[in-house]
RNA sequence: GCGGUUGUGGUCUAGUGGUUAGGACGGUAGCUUCCCAAGCUACCUACCCGGGUUCGAAUCCCGGCAACCGCACCA
């Protein structure tokens, strides 16, 4: 489906909306209706049940958002956030400094202030690299964090986080104490990361707010164990770095154990691409053949990041392959800033092991972009059919329960509807219009089950008294259920999966 | 941020200076209907915002906001 279609779409069934549209909208934000909210709550349940499922030393916790000035200082997001940029008087292009200053200062412009890097630009003569002016202006600092008057004297400085991961960081001691004082231990937050971004685009794809649900395994190096035989068989479409520079971008299967062989990438690091990939795949349900795990290279990556692979899916709306998570392996970086800016050494001692700064594999996850790729892949139109195939488990309305004749069957409709919600299943009533209507409104917002009233069902001397129809999203096929049954012989296919568990459906 | 294009009910759209701003889909209510968007009736909802030109602006001009495409950007 186009952009503007599923735009279109997704306004009309009230799963998401521009903010404060009433006013004409706002620039990278976006608010979540009623089917949209449950399904990303419903995303986070199914990422939470696979991800923490990986080890019971894998926990939630819930940060505040805000980090004081100190935390993004030794974070680096402080300078690093900061993009110097330089502007052309002539074109008014607008350009990193960096770039511009690529030839006469290849170490990167880091730590120069833009007074330092004007001056550069004058004793260069630097030309704009769109237009060739001279009239370059002296760049002003423009950091992509939202930064906030803190406390009554509005003297200190608080940012709103530019990504969830310091968390985690920032936790680490604190879990180390209440938990069972082990190496792995992962933190794992889900939340709102804020960025002032220059150009928000494709709806979803670049907000000015977003949440991020971000796995911190913490680890260490000399000691990272892993069911290895468990993933090792696993085919991973992989296009790595070096195939890339020798001018090949395609896709390769690549068996887990080849990747790991040789000591090329560590064995604990491709067995999180396996059930990450495996997340995607048997979870998130995308098409094997339209998910890729792109590595970056030295040049693309950040300089923390000893490896990284994005998780990229092809999407038609966007059309192309597009980052929806990544796997980070970034050292010793984070716990060494942090001890070092407060002053908090955060090695420890694992029983029986030496003192050690765990290093810190970090499995990141776009909930907002997976949510919409969610829509990419499974909305389906098929002639004047439209339904979203979604896994039952993510489904927003798990079911939709139906009077086939509104006045006859009303009633006992509503009461099937209350059995099922007494048994844990959310269920809604609908009413208005002709049963194939009703059918096709659910398809559209991926309800995967209905449950159809009818005369039998209410008629005492029926054979099929106290049961209803069973129809299936996708097939449209249907069968007869007592209603005593309904609510147990549904219940599974709403348990999301969990590594190495069996599938529901 | 730069350039281009665009902005009409919830959605898609007709309307190029004077229209009761039309249609389709949709929604609501009623009738009908015993299983896949049937039919009938009624109702609902719109010119992105602010200025200007004009006797008169959805229409022309300016500014803003927003979206899309390209560039740039995306620790």
């Amino acid at each position: 489906m186009k952009l503007d279609e599923l735009v279109a779409l997704l306004r009309r069934r009230g799963v998401l909306w521009p903010s404060a549209e009433i006013y004409g909208g706002t620039q990278g934000l976006y608010d979540y209706g009623p089917l949209g909210t449950r399904l990303k709550q419903r995303i986070e349940d199914a990422w939470q049940s696979w991800f923490l499922g990986l080890s019971e030393d894998y926990h939630l916790i819930q940060p505040a958002e805000l980090l004081p000035e100190p935390v993004v200082r030794a974070s680096g997001h402080l300078e690093n956030f900061t993009d110097p940029e330089v502007t052309c008087g002539h074109c008014h292009a607008v350009f990193r400094a960096e770039t511009v200053l690529e030839k006469v200062r290849p170490e990167g412009v880091d730590g120069l202030s833009p007074a330092e890097i004007g001056e550069i630009v004058t004793r260069h003569q630097l030309r704009c690299p769109s237009c060739g002016s001279t009239e370059l202006t002296v760049p002003r600092p423009f950091n992509l964090m939202f930064g906030l008057d803190f406390g009554v004297t509005g003297r200190e400085r608080v940012y709103l986080q530019p990504e969830t991961a310091q968390a985690s960081y920032l936790s680490f001691a604190r879990m180390w104490d209440v938990g069972r004082r082990t190496l792995p231990l992962g933190v794992a937050v889900i939340a709102h990361a804020y960025r002032n971004e220059i150009a928000p685009r494709q709806v979803l794809f670049r907000m000015r707010a977003f949440t991020q649900a971000e796995l911190q395994i913490f680890f260490d190096p000399t000691d990272f164990p892993v069911p290895f035989s468990d993933v090792a068989d696993e085919l991973l479409p992989v296009v790595r770095a070096r195939d890339r520079l020798a001018g090949r971008e395609e896709v390769r299967r690549v068996a887990a154990r080849e990747l790991a062989g040789a000591g090329e990438l560590p064995e604990f690091y491709v067995y999180h691409m396996v059930q990450s990939y495996r997340f995607y795949r048997d979870v998130l349900r995308h098409p094997a053949e339209r998910i890729r795990l792109f590595e970056k290279s030295d040049q693309e990556r950040a300089f923390y990041n000893r490896i990284q692979f994005d998780l990229e899916v092809q999407l038609e709306s966007l059309g192309g392959f597009k980052e929806l998570g990544a796997i980070h392996y970034r050292g010793d970086y984070d716990l060494g800033r942090h001890g070092q800016g407060s002053g908090h050494d955060l090695s420890v001692v694992p029983t029986g092991r030496p003192r050690v700064l765990p290093h810190v594999l970090e499995l990141t996850f776009g909930v907002d972009r997976n949510l919409w790729a969610l829509a990419d892949a499974h909305l389906t139109v098929e002639g004047d059919r439209t339904y979203w195939k979604l896994p039952s488990y993510l489904s927003p309305v798990p079911v939709g329960v139906f009077p086939l004749l509104k006045k006859e069957h009303g009633p006992a409709a509503r009461s099937v509807a209350e059995r099922l919600r007494s048994a844990g299943i959310r269920a809604v009533v609908d009413t208005a219009g002709s049963i194939g209507k009703r059918y096709a409104r659910m398809d559209e917002a991926g309800t995967p089950f209905g449950v159809t009233v009818d005369g039998e069902t209410v008629e005492a001397a029926s054979p099929n008294h106290g049961t209803v129809t069973l129809r299936e999203r996708d097939s449209r096929a249907q069968e007869r259920v007592p209603i005593d049954r309904l609510a147990e012989r549904l219940r599974p296919f709403f348990v999301p999966p969990r590594p190495g568990g069996t599938r529901a459906d």
